[in-house]
DNA sequence: TCGTAAACGAGACGGTACGTCCTGTCTTAAC
DNA sequence: GTTAAGACAGGACGTACCGTCTCGTTTACGA
């Protein structure tokens, strides 16, 4: 619960908002919200790599400089946009059941992925997040993070109720709980309940 | 075993380059390995997203007609880079031992993304995978496919040695033992054999 | 003479600063002065085609609706400059001498492109005179219209004397000493007394 | 006579096409002229300050990059232009008649003026040449000298003749003769064929 | 051995997008 | 109501690549 509203500071945005007010006229909000609508939009339509600034100009009804003014480079825009849609699917109620968490854990990032504008626009941006610091390390800092510790929350409650072994590393079960559904994004397969299910039945009473 | 020369297959190339004399100069294969060549070097420096034909040419000292004249897009010259360079890590040798051969499965995958080029390669073309089906589906067809059937083979010799449960889904296994590898790629972590030892041992034996 | 306080009538400025309170913060004329001073420096410095609003804003330390709500144009502005610069170099003094007072009309134009900042403010709006009649209209009607009544006087007076024929056309008179100084002020050649003397003795005694 | 093919190699434009057959393909001289036509047009239609090479690309059907590649600059580009018109209204036949050919002198420059496009595109870059080397300077060195040149050679004839006095300086009866009709073009006043034979008459016989 | 035809390097070409600069208008808080 | 500050939509800048094209030259083969 706490770590709900973790996430949901993610939402990034310019940064606090509040006080000091600057000289000048100040930055419109609903010139902000317009330029990431017309990103996301963008994204899902076309992909990052056919995503143009001066589309996304044209398309929110802006000036390009009012664009750069506010994010330094398309990475920026589309950080921002990413920890805004990643929010909602992190967090992993405690329902008193192990293996129901657990599935809990696959099938958020399944949904993530499939049933919102996370998935189309984290699939254009894996490479950069794979590739450029500048986007990777804030992602990996909040959004992964806080996956990491959802999941060690759940496998801590799990040893707790003597559901599970008592020497499991929390990295590894991530990973392992996870790596699967990102795997299945790039490289094929369904992304669904069933596979969720099965990955953590197997998890559980391991291959051998 | 057989599956190697599968892989090697993989290298694909100028697709049959044997027979069939066209009149005229015939193309020059010093060329298309000059064109490969800086092709790999300029991902490897400067990432997929940064990777354009007007340089390649430059660097490979080839006029661009000479490129387009090969491969119809910068996708399609990349994966062909791809696959050639996925090929050596593919193959899992018949050892005898059963957790031997499933951290080679992990410690193959590592191998190919921190030891070759194949790493930045395929960071670089992540999202081209996760995207665009015309590098995604052949990309899938050949390298991950060929994954899959080396750890099917795996598994069966494991079952078959009585050191694995007979309903393990090998698919799910595939996904286990190398999701946790791409996850890491993607979103932090070491890439060692420690790594592979604990994800196949948290696999082997569950959480449970 | 009294040509000098039509003259100086041109420096124009804010029209009818007198009287009036309209209700309000007055406008400041201490900022009226700073922009036509960082105008004139930045018209020197770079030319008009480079003279940006947004530059004299700073260079002023004036916001640039306080320009707009002055001047509705860089036209304007400079128009302002221009007819503020020109007055001081009308005027020419009844010295009883005609040569002497035909050549003060040469000199005066040659010191005023060369010995002030009207020279390179004229410069830089030759075009703008002769092509924007906005700009041109109000320059030819005070500015030039002044020199041509300063001339005509002077011819009136070498006639009245006996000195010069009593049909020469007064225009064309005026076009034939300071049109050379114009044609060298874009064609080329020295902007100096001997030239003044040279124009005026061909003049007075013709090529025949 | 000579002078014309002087005048004539004024047309500039790409610098000696001949020979030399650099690699690759080699540039268009349709593109050129589409070039400086949608150049003349634009001027004239819009000014100097209001051409836009964005607008010449559109206009020529070509790209920026051609445009580019041929001129370093707009200013450069007008140049070419300029050049070329300017070599049509230089030349004054030998009639045999002092007071004609002088009066050629002044009405070429009338017609070249008012009569073709030259009049608007050296309107507009009057300041250019008056302000920019770049420009002025080839300017002056090609049209302004040959007109001296022209003039100088009416001079020496109407010597010859008896005409003209011994000691007229050509540069200054250049300026004398030139001067008044760029004075109008400027500062206002008709541009006809009364002003050339007022301007002529009243320098043939003096003011005195 | 010579002609033919495609490959080759070079680079021009029409475009699209970049990130920057400036325009003229606007919106705020301070005076 | 004026002021400084600065956000805003828009448009042009000059550059970088795109993918196509047109050159002159090179290279292998088959007649």
């Amino acid at each position: 619960m706490g770590d709900f509203d973790n996430a949901t500071s993610l939402q990034a945005g310019p940064p606090t908002r509040l006080a000091v007010p600057r000289p000048g006229r100040p930055r419109s909000d609903k010139v902000h919200r317009a330029i990431l609508d017309a990103t996301r939009e963008l994204i899902v339509e076309r992909g990052f790599a056919n995503l143009h600034l001066e589309h996304v100009a044209a398309r929110a009804g802006v000036g390009k400089t009012t664009i750069y003014r506010r994010w330094a480079s398309k990475e920026a825009l589309a950080l921002e946009l990413l920890l805004a849609l990643a929010a909602p699917h992190l967090v992993i109620d405690d329902t008193g059941n192990t293996r129901e968490e657990l599935t809990a854990a696959v099938s958020n990032a399944i949904r993530g992925l499939t049933r919102s504008a996370f998935g189309p626009v984290i699939r254009a941006l894996l490479s950069n997040i794979a590739d450029n610091p500048a986007l990777g390390d804030p992602f990996r800092a909040t959004v992964v993070q806080a996956r990491r510790v959802e999941i060690a929350a759940v496998i801590a409650r799990g040893i707790e109720r003597g559901d599970l072994r008592r020497d499991v590393n929390t990295d590894v079960a991530t990973e392992l709980l996870v790596g699967p559904v990102y795997f299945r994004l790039m490289f094929g397969g369904e992304l669904n309940d069933e596979f969720a299910t099965s990955v953590v039945d197997t998890l559980l009473q391991g291959l051998a």
